[in-house]
DNA sequence: TGTAAAAATGAAAAACATTTCATTATTGTT
DNA sequence: AACAATAATGAAATGTTTTTCATTTTTACA
C-alpha cells in the first residue's frame, strides 16, 4: 500500500513512517499542503493522511483543493481539535474519515482499512460536468432534475464516460454495446447518439458528445 | 429515512427524535440492546444509532450480535468514552462510525450521510441464496447463467432484498416502486410478482417470494 | 365442506423502446 | 462552388414491457 502523509511534526511523521514500513507498506512524508498537491500529480496513492494544522494550507484546505481537482483518493484527516464544527467541516469538505490525536497506529490501520474497503468496490456513479450518471437507477442527475435513460442510452453514456477524451469508433460501439459485428446495415448507433444528445441537451447547452468526421465520437467533460 | 436509536438517556433520545422529525425523517427509540434486535427483525432501518452504555447489553455487544446475525445495517456508536482502545474495538466489531458525546444534531446528520454515502457506493450487488442481483446491469447472476430483469422486476427484487424477512404489503410496494397511492384499480403488483417469480424459477426450484394471505409478501433467502 | 375474500394467471391492450428507412444536412476534398 | 462520403434527423415499423381485465385458483374461516 502506498500512503501519503502530510504532517509537519517530525516525531509523529517518523513514527508513522516506521510503522507503515514495519507492516509492509510504503509511506511518503511531506511537510505542507502544496507538497501534497505536487505529490498526487506524480504518483497514485491508496490513501492520504492529512494533518489538520500545517504551514501554508490547513488539511481542510488541501482536502477541498484535491476534490476540486477531481482527485478521489481516500483522505483521512488527523486532528488534535475536538470542536464539533471541525468534524462536520471535514466530512463536508470531502474527507472520508478523520482521527483525533492522540491515536495509536493500530487505529490508523483500522481506519485506513475501513475506508479502503468502502472504496475498493466499484463506484455506483460516474460524474461528468455538473452531472452524475447514476449507475443503479440508470439516470442522469443534476442538482434539481433527473432524467431516466433508456437502456441503450445508458450503456452508451457509460461507455463514453469510461473512455472520455478518446475517439470512439462506431465499430467499437457496435461491438461493445450491441455485441454486433461491423459492418451494420442500418444506423442504430447514430440514432442512439442522437437520442442521448437530446436528453443531455434538455439539461444544458453544453455539447458533451463531439463528432469526429470519419472516425467516430469523442466525449468531452470539464 | 428510517432511523433506529438505542439510547437510555431520555433527554438525548427525545432531542434526537424531535430533530429527526424536524428534518423529515422518522426515528424509533428503544432503551436497550434486546429491543434493538427485536426491532430490526420487524422493520428495515437505514441506519442504527447505538449508545455505548446501555442496560443489559453494551452497544458494542449489540453491534457484534447484529453482524453475527448477518444484519448489514449501517451502525453508528454514540460514546462518551475517549479511550483509543474503544474506537478500535468499535470499528472491529463492525460499526461503521462513532460519535463522541457531546454531539450536535448537525454532526449526527453529517455522519449518517457520510456513512450512507459509503454504504451505497460500497455495494453494486445484493446476494441472495446462491444468486446475486447485479445493481448495475439489473440482472440476476448465478455461477453459469444470467437473467436480465425488466425495470419493474428489478426494482421489486431490489426492494425485497433490502427488506428480506419482513412482510411487505402491496400498499407499500405500490407507494415505493410505482409511486402510486393505494387503492389501485388493477393488480399490476401481483402481475409483476408473478413475472419475477417466473424468472427466478427458471434458475431454481427455491421459493423466494412467499405470499402472506391478506397481508402481503415476504422474501426468504438463506 | 361451502363460501367469500384474496391471490394467481393467461392473454389482450396500451405504452414505451429499439431498429429501420428515406430524406436532409454537414464535412472534407477537388 | 461541386461532389461524394459521412452524419443527423423525423417518422414508420418492429419488438418489448407495462398495465389492464376476465377468469381460475387458493386461502381462511364459518
Amino acid at each position: 500500500m502506498e500512503v501519503l502523509i502530510a504532517e509537519d511534526e517530525q516525531s509523529i511523521a517518523n513514527t508513522l513512517l516506521k510503522s507503515f514500513a514495519a507492516t509492509g507498506n510504503h509511506a511518503v512524508i511531506v511537510g505542507n499542503g502544496e507538497e501534497v498537491l505536487d505529490a498526487v500529480k506524480k504518483i497514485r496513492f491508496d490513501v492520504i493522511l492529512l494533518d489538520w494544522r500545517m504551514p501554508k494550507m490547513t488539511g481542510l484546505q488541501v482536502c477541498k483543493r484535491l476534490r476540486e481537482l477531481q482527485d478521489q483518493t481516500p483522505i483521512i484527516l488527523l486532528t488534535a481539535l475536538t470542536e464539533i464544527a471541525n468534524k462536520v467541516e471535514a466530512l463536508n469538505a470531502g474527507a472520508d474519515d478523520y482521527i483525533t490525536k492522540p491515536f495509536s497506529f493500530e487505529e490508523v490501520l483500522a481506519r485506513i482499512n475501513a475506508v479502503l474497503r468502502r472504496f475498493q468496490s466499484n463506484t455506483n456513479s460516474l460524474p461528468f460536468g455538473n452531472f452524475i450518471l447514476n449507475l443503479i437507477t440508470h439516470s442522469v442527475e443534476m442538482e434539481t432534475e433527473t432524467v431516466k435513460l433508456s437502456e441503450k442510452e445508458f450503456e452508451l453514456l457509460k461507455f463514453f464516460l469510461l473512455n472520455k477524451g478518446t475517439i470512439i469508433s462506431k465499430e467499437v460501439l457496435c461491438e461493445k454495446i450491441w455485441d454486433i459485428h461491423y459492418p451494420t446495415t442500418t444506423n442504430f448507433v447514430e440514432v442512439t447518439v442522437k437520442n442521448l444528445r437530446k436528453k443531455l441537451e434538455d439539461f444544458t447547452s453544453q455539447k458533451f458528445i463531439r463528432t469526429v468526421y470519419g472516425e467516430g465520437y469523442i466525449f468531452f467533460a470539464d
